[in-house]
Parts: C-alpha cells; sequence; structure tokens
RNA sequence: GCCCUCAUCGUCUAGUGGUUAGGACACCGGCUUCUCAAGCCGGCAGCAGGGGUUCGACUCCCCUUGAGGGUACCA
C-alpha cells in the first residue's frame, strides 16, 4: 500500500512534465491499494499566483486525476496549502535548531554573491559552510539591527549518502560536495525541502515519485529525515521531457517563443500589445532585455494578438487543441515507462492495473506530437458515443465555436460523419459550415477556381444542374441525396468527384469538409439550395 | 568550472551474454476513395566511438564523445 503525493508549486497551469508526475503518483498509489494526496507547495510568496492553484486543480481534474486528500477535499494530515501550516514548520525548525543541526546566518546577496565569484574563480562549485561557532540569538539581533536578513541553513555531514531510487538504482553523493542549504527564508517562510521533508512525514508519505530535477536535494532530504527521527521513502526520479530544441520541456519554451516574435513584429503597437496582455509597457520591455516572464494568460493573450502559434506546453494548450484527456493520460504514461502488457493504446484504469514500478526507464524522452495524434484518433474511436460527445462539447465550449450551442443530436451525427478524425479541433473546423449563417460562408478562392471556374466554368454548370434535380427531390435522406449524385455521375459518365466538390465548395467554402451526402442531409436542403444559388450569382458574373 | 544522471531506428520503446535486434508513431511506395482524413498491403531505418572481460557481447567493466539535470532566501 502506498501513499503517495502530487506537490506542485501553484505557480501557473499544470504543464505536460506536472501531469506526468502526477500521473504517476497516482498510478502507484492506485495499483497498491493506497492513497493519492495533492498537496500545494506554495511557500514561495513571490511566485505563487492567487488563481494557480485552482488552475491546477482544474487540470487535474480534467485529465480525470482525482485526489483522496487534498485542497477542495479535506482530510486528517491538513491543511494541504503549506502557506498554512508555518507553525508546523517553525517547530521543526526549532527542533533543529536547538539540536545544533541548522543554524541561523545573514550573509547579505553581495556577500553570497562574492563568495560564488570566488568559487566559480578557483573552478570549484560554491559550496557553503557552516562557520566554527554559530551565531547565537544575541548576534541574530544584532544582525537585525544591522537590517540584515536572517535565514536559517541545514549542517549537511561530510559523509557519504546513498539515495535508493527505484528508477536510477543507488546513487552516492558525498556530503563533502553539498552546501548547508537553507530550510527557513528571511520572510519567515520555509523552504521547499524543510516543507516537503516535515509534510511527507506527517502525511504518511511512502512513496515519492517526482522528476529527476529533485535527484540532486534528495541527499540533503534523507539527512534531514534522519535528524528528525523520520522514515526515509521509497524515492523514484522520473526522467525529464525535453522539447526539440533540447532542455527541459517547460513554460519558458512559449515565452521564449512569444519573445522571438515581438521582436521579430514590424511596427509593433507596444502599448496595446501591454493592454491586452493585462501588463505594463515596462513590464514588456524587462521581458524583451532580461528574463523577466508574464504570467501564462499574459502570454496566452499577446500570442493570440500577435496571431502566432505557440508550442503546447500546458495541459490546457492541449485542451484546446482538441486532443482527450484519456489520449495525453495513455501518451503520458508511456514517457519513460513500459507497461509490461505488448499493447499502447491504453486506458487509465489499464494502466494502473498493469503498472510494474520496475519497468521505469532513464532517458530524458523527446514529446512526439505526431504520435499524441496518432493515439488521439484512437482514443476517438474507442469512446463510447455519450463519452465522445460530452468530451467533444466541452472543448466546443472552451474554444468558444459556434457550434457549442448546437443540439445533441446533431453533434452526435457530426461525430459520426468524423469517424477517422485525429482531434476534436479538426471535427470542428470540418463542420463549422453548419453553424455559419448562409451568406457568411467564405469561399476559398483557389478552391473556387479549381472546382467551380476551370473548365469554361464547368463546375458551375453542374452547380446549376444539381441545384434543379435537388429542389426536385422529394425525399431528403442521405440515402436519396447519394442516389441522385451518384445517378448523375453515372449518367453522365463522369467521376462523383466532379459532381461532389462543386456542390462541396458551394455548401462549404472549400474543398476540405465532412462526407457530402451527410454534409447536406444535415445542413437541410433549403440552405443547401441557398448556398448553391449565392454561389452561382457569385461567380457567374465574373 | 564542479556535482549527478543518461545513451537501441528520425521519435517513443522491447530486449538483462547466444535474437533474422521486435513493436508503435513518423517517413516512403501501392491499393481504396466524393474532398480531407481514415482503412488495407508493403518498404526504409537503430545498438554513439574506442578499449577490455568472455568461447561469445546491444547486454558486464573502463575511457572518450554527446545529451540532460543540479549548482537560488524556485520548487
Amino acid at each position: 500500500m502506498a501513499v503517495t503525493r502530487f506537490a506542485p508549486s501553484p505557480t501557473g497551469y499544470l504543464h505536460i512534465g506536472g501531469a506526468r508526475t502526477a500521473l504517476f503518483d497516482l498510478i502507484w498509489a492506485k495499483n497498491t491499494g493506497g492513497k493519492y494526496i495533492l498537496r500545494m507547495e506554495d511557500t514561495d510568496q513571490s511566485r505563487n499566483s492567487p488563481t494557480a492553484a485552482k488552475q491546477v486543480m482544474d487540470d487535474l481534474s480534467w485529465l480525470g486525476i482525482k485526489w483522496d486528500e487534498g485542497p477542495e477535499i479535506g482530510g486528517p494530515a491538513g491543511p494541504y496549502f503549506q502557506s498554512q501550516r508555518l507553525d508546523i514548520y517553525n517547530k521543526y525548525i526549532q527542533r533543529l535548531l536547538d539540536a545544533g543541526k541548522a543554524y541561523y546566518c545573514f550573509d547579505t546577496a553581495e556577500e553570497l554573491e562574492r563568495m560564488r565569484k570566488e568559487a566559480s574563480d578557483r573552478k570549484q562549485n560554491f559550496l557553503y559552510r557552516r562557520p566554527a561557532k554559530f551565531p547565537t540569538l544575541a548576534d541574530v539581533e544584532a544582525a537585525k539591527a544591522q537590517g540584515r536578513d536572517v535565514v536559517v541553513r541545514f549542517c549537511m555531514p561530510d559523509d557519504e549518502i546513498i539515495v535508493n531510487d527505484i528508477v536510477r538504482g543507488e546513487v552516492r553523493f558525498n556530503g563533502k560536495d553539498l552546501s548547508d542549504f537553507i530550510i527557513q527564508k528571511s520572510d519567515g517562510f520555509p523552504t521547499y525541502h524543510l516543507a516537503c521533508v516535515v509534510d511527507d512525514e506527517l502525511m504518511g508519505i511512502t512513496h515519492v515519485i517526482r522528476g529527476q530535477e529533485h535527484l540532486m536535494n534528495t541527499p540533503g532530504h534523507i539527512v534531514m529525515q534522519q535528524a528528525f527521527g523520520f522514515k526515509t521513502p521509497v524515492y523514484a526520479h522520473l526522467s525529464v521531457i525535453v522539447s526539440e530544441g533540447g532542455g527541459k520541456m517547460s513554460k519558458r519554451e512559449r515565452a521564449k517563443v512569444l519573445k522571438a516574435a515581438i521582436k521579430k513584429a514590424q511596427g509593433l503597437d507596444k502599448e496595446k500589445l501591454a493592454a491586452i496582455g493585462g501588463i505594463t509597457i515596462a513590464e514588456i520591455d524587462e521581458f524583451l532585455s532580461g528574463d523577466a516572464m508574464p504570467d501564462t494568460p499574459a502570454i496566452d493573450a499577446m500570442a493570440g494578438y500577435l496571431k502566432i502559434e505557440l508550442p503546447e506546453i500546458n495541459i490546457v494548450d492541449f485542451f484546446k487543441s482538441g486532443f482527450l484527456p484519456e489520449t495525453l493520460v495513455n501518451f503520458i504514461a508511456l514517457l519513460g515507462y513500459s507497461p509490461p502488457i505488448d499493447k499502447e493504446i491504453m486506458t487509465l484504469q489499464e494502466i494502473i492495473d498493469t503498472f510494474d514500478p520496475t519497468r521505469f526507464n532513464k532517458t530524458n524522452c523527446l514529446f512526439d506530437r505526431k504520435k499524441l495524434v496518432a493515439f488521439n484518433m484512437e482514443h476517438i474511436k474507442m469512446l463510447p458515443e455519450e463519452k465522445l460527445l460530452s468530451r467533444y462539447k466541452d472543448f466546443l465550449k472552451e474554444v468558444n465555436s459556434p457550434a457549442a450551442k448546437a443540439d445533441d443530436l446533431l453533434l452526435k451525427k457530426v461525430l459520426k460523419a468524423c469517424a477517422g478524425a485525429r482531434t476534436l479541433a479538426e471535427i470542428d473546423h470540418k463542420s463549422r459550415f453548419l453553424f455559419t449563417a448562409d451568406d457568411k460562408v467564405e469561399y476559398d478562392q483557389k478552391d473556387v477556381e479549381k472546382v467551380l471556374l476551370k473548365n469554361d466554368g464547368e463546375g458551375l454548370a453542374m452547380l446549376a444542374l444539381l441545384k434543379e434535380k435537388l429542389a426536385a427531390l422529394d425525399k431528403i435522406s442521405e440515402e436519396s441525396i447519394e442516389n441522385l449524385l451518384r445517378g448523375i455521375a453515372e449518367q453522365k459518365q463522369i467521376g462523383l468527384g466532379k459532381v461532389a466538390q462543386p456542390l462541396r465548395v458551394a455548401i462549404c467554402g472549400t474543398t476540405i469538409s465532412l462526407p457530402i451526402f451527410e454534409s447536406i442531409e444535415m445542413l437541410g436542403i433549403n440552405a443547401t439550395i441557398t448556398r448553391m444559388e449565392r454561389t452561382i450569382n457569385e461567380y457567374s458574373k465574373k
């Protein structure tokens, strides 16, 4: 029975790497019949936005990841926001201080910077080591009086520290290489290290599954656990997901693309851009020059204004691109892990049931969007009709599609006609013509040329003929339409394409759309004929 | 720089001393077709390099190279 936890720092939307960690925490717990806890690590007052925790929870929920204990649900080990547990941490920090395993210090930023520079000049890693004699409370008061910030550091021993990791095996560290790290910041908040160790114990966490970026922190955590007399949990450090350009796949990627676009944009109205992003011009300049980064909504808004596509990093990005949560879950679970069964397309339940913690692999992996698309197609095919419909409606609402207002019956027909589609966005695009006013259909000029005007307007002539025939049709059904169109093609000894394509352009404005018979049936005969007339009028005169 | 980790087709991976190195996605052909998809059939493609160990190394060891992570009063 494993008790696991996902412990995000609520700084914005949940991104793909975080989602994978969250997923494996869930899988591990559920596979062993254990418990899955969500804990918000909001100990950095400057980085945590008030809405971020909600966003992360929404994203987890969308993915179908439910926690047994945590925010909004509660539980015996709460509160589950670290910012609400300060008194607990203070008690533990005091214990370390009393035991002489932690000490106060009050270096200024400049002093620290100088020490770092000295170390790098000596071609050595910067190491903070405790003074021979720890500052007393009186020293602390004196330092405070001088206006110095006071922090608490934890004493690292010189011994070898062994981390037993499920993914990586035995990893050895030399305590001599590790700094006395800070456990309490000058604002009184604990750092990640302290809060994490204390909470894992208090919440009964047995298995810590997290990203590889935490591997170097682990020896420090283990020593601290020993100092407190805590049990050391089982560790599993997952390999990282890297993006095409190399480097960890993170939200920085999106900022990078946006920054490049802003710099490239000619005659850009910076004031307008700032207004749209809800930030100041100064903040934009700061963003362009340094490494300050606007928050996610601001980045999204500005990208929308500049009409550029940002790489998908956050879970919502994939939602908006028309991926199913089932697809993401399946795909993410296969990154750095391979199930013991010879099967790729799986439901979350199957992944949980067959989970084998020895089957993680150590290699960093690249996120292959094309494969994700292929997986999405499989999951669209696999999902029961009702479930797909509900996912599709969620999607339409999210992207503000006019189709969001359509009734279920029509949407079901659309979904059926789109069997084989790869994303929900594709389905939406292909069926937009159904939700466009008859006189608002936009014609793709290239398609018009190719299908209607070419060869002396043979397509247009076909349209005129079809209009008569369709108008004369007394029973409108997919079948009767098909019979009619096929009949004409046969009679004229031409391919069905010559008949269907002009019609398609007339009703959709483009040559890419749903199958033509279903299209007409769903659009309705009146609208079809209206659109044909409009097309004929529009292009006959030219 | 220093510390840590990793290394099988383009990508995700199977493989744990003896395999024709398997699958999936991508890609390339062909078939099918009212468009786009989908579907069906077929194909291309890999053990980073160099040393050992061994009767035998993709598999074990060492080095090189390459990649990633850490090096914060971020997590």
